[in-house]
DNA sequence: CTCCCGTATTTTGGATCCAATATTGAAAAT
DNA sequence: ATTTTCAATATTGGATCCAAAATACGGGAG
């Protein structure tokens, strides 16, 4: 039996509820990158059959959140620095298109999402919560990108998100990469104020560089 | 038993065969867009049984291909009008980024595989076969998108051209079509090979505008 | 005649079971 | 000691079976 509250979050089919279980396990780093997946051990530890782990585990193949050999199985994806800047690059693409796009449909009750958002991510950064900083980062910029009104543009931002974040966790862990964030954040928030997709495009540009420039040393280790 | 040919194609394990499988058969139209998926149908079709059907039907869904509803199943994916030029768009800016990164790489090897799968497509535009011309200017797009050395970027690009082939087959049907794709494929090797990045990003421009053109009124029916 | 409700049927979701493949480890041959 | 082979084990792949949900259908009330 499930308590109500339980059986609300919890998403209709297993599936998608391993699928969530599963991303976060991956995107907060709980399940390294390069570790293979036993699947047997998972779906018990989930309290589901393997069936619909395996249907999950499809899903995020197909996200490049892992890899899929044949009769050998799944293991969480690593990240090689040229895959890095790779999705650096097609997110500097992506997101540029999406940040002019919303730009010019903002709308009051946006903007103020959007300050919303940066409240939380300053409170995390002030707590030192590292998770619910990253967490509250990624809504800030999704609010944004989710403004442009191309779902499918969204969508692939997300997914190339999804697959940096196992190792975004690392960069937050930085009491000084914490603060910048925030500075950036706030001039990104000043550009839209002023409805500056340029000068809002520039930040998120700069914003994203430091970040990579921060990641790629981790990705030697 | 199989034939030691058929046993050579076939995939190793039935997911990837359904996933091959469904693919064709989405891209092609047999399988039309907004029609409901049985499994139990299907899965009796191809001589699997549901397990390996639901995790390439999976598969699929995260790309875009078929959408799905808990407990109400899959339905081959349908493109509105906004989703078609979403799609377009983002394509513009991912192809703009391979053909730059690839111009600079071309080798001679690279041209000449580009005039060879040119040749495929006049051969089948010659013969009026339109899939074969179909699937032949596809090989002729994703070989130069190949040669960026990005294969996030190429792997983008593919899934988004699998989302409109259900479409595009249509496209090819018109005789005026078909000379007009030859005519813009010469102009885009003639800028490839004079190494000319921002001619080559002109014509396959101009190239993707028709086809977006021709496709909006089919997208009404 | 229309609408609503309850039952029958279809279809999907998930668990278990068996088969096929890969991996491991130990014994034997060089 | 090293390598090779083969058997034992672990793990994945797939089929069948049962449960749960949605849909379709038919009868009754208004």
């Amino acid at each position: 039996m499930m308590s109500p509250e339980e059986a609300r979050r919890r998403p209709p089919t297993a599936q998608q509820f391993v699928l969530g279980e599963l991303r976060r396990a991956i995107t907060t780093g709980r399940l390294r990158p390069g570790a293979p997946i036993r699947q047997d051990a998972l779906a018990e530890e989930l309290q589901v059959s393997r069936v619909p782990l395996r249907e999950a585990l499809k899903m995020l193949e197909g996200e490049g959140l892992v890899t899929y050999q044949a009769h050998k199985g799944y293991c969480v994806a690593t990240l090689s620095l040229d895959d890095l800047r790779e999705v650096y690059r097609i997110r500097e693409l992506l997101e540029e298109e999406a940040v002019r796009r919303a730009v010019p449909l903002l709308t009051d009750a946006d903007l103020a999402r959007l300050d919303a958002a940066q409240d939380d991510v300053e409170r995390a950064a002030a707590a030192g919560d590292v998770p619910a900083m990253a967490a509250a980062n990624r809504v800030f910029h999704m609010t944004l990108f989710d403004c442009a009104g191309m779902p499918r543009l969204a969508r692939l931002i997300r997914t190339l998100w999804d697959t940096t974040d196992a190792y975004r966790s690392m960069y937050y862990g930085d009491a000084g990469n914490r603060e910048r964030v925030i500075k950036e954040h706030r001039a990104t928030l000043d550009a839209l104020r002023r409805r500056s997709a340029d000068e809002a495009v520039t930040t998120l540009n700069v914003h994203r560089d430091h970040a990579v420039a921060e990641l790629e040393p981790l990705l030697h280790a």
